[in-house]
DNA sequence: CAGAATCCTTTACGATACTG
DNA sequence: CAGTATCGTAAAGGATTCTG
């Protein structure tokens, strides 16, 4: 392990936003708990076998907390654990560079390969 | 494409860190041009097949700029571009939130599968 | 509805060897 | 030293099907 890796702490912050759904689901959950069924709807275009697995991997990672009730029917509902709340100031940061900076990205690509392919 | 993705912003600028070296490298290059082979002992572990692509990769997306020096020997440089530079405000961002709760997700972790891994 | 199981594609990344 | 070429691995992610 090189030690610059370590002294560039970002990387183990990067590792958590880097899955796609990461970040995408954890913006999800801001405003509250909320259940799969409306999750799916909120994100979209996310199969249940990716929710899932990004749930779980969210949720091995202290970032969000799965909740069961026990009602008829049960119902399931996911939330952001105070860890996980503290990550959504990093990833607005990022939001908001990719707000005001995303075009000149896009520009960038179009200018390298001739299309935003 | 689901609205969502869209409105979360975060994707754009995550798409440009995620890659292990992209920040790695965006990092590397923060305080000014440097060499590959200055790049590559002080990233370390990188093989030059990957640096080439990471570097081409960050140059299309107008982050880093390759400048190459007619002198004898020939001599190569990177740095980062304007644009690029405006990306190291987030990606600190996202180092620090690492710095202050990297403990407590690994502490996560190892509650959630017995181990540090 | 929650989510597990199976199959498949893509791609980041690594190790090596080679060229200018 | 800068960069390319080739081969191989691992993991993310997508589609679909099935169960409680």
């Amino acid at each position: 392990m090189p030690e610059f890796l370590a002294d560039c702490r970002a990387r183990q912050g990067l590792d958590l936003l880097a899955p796609t759904w990461n970040g995408v689901l954890l913006w999800a959950l801001r405003d509250g708990p909320c259940r799969p069924y409306t999750l799916r709807r909120r994100v979209g275009g996310i199969s249940p076998k990716v929710l899932t697995e990004t749930l779980r991997r969210l949720e091995a990672h202290g970032l969000v907390a799965r909740r069961r009730y026990r009602e008829a029917p049960p119902r399931v509902e996911y939330e952001l654990t105070p860890l996980g709340r503290t990550l959504l100031a990093p990833l607005k940061a990022v939001g908001d560079w990719a707000a005001e900076h995303g075009d000149a990205v896009a520009a960038a690509r179009e200018g390298a390969d001739g299309g935003p392919g």
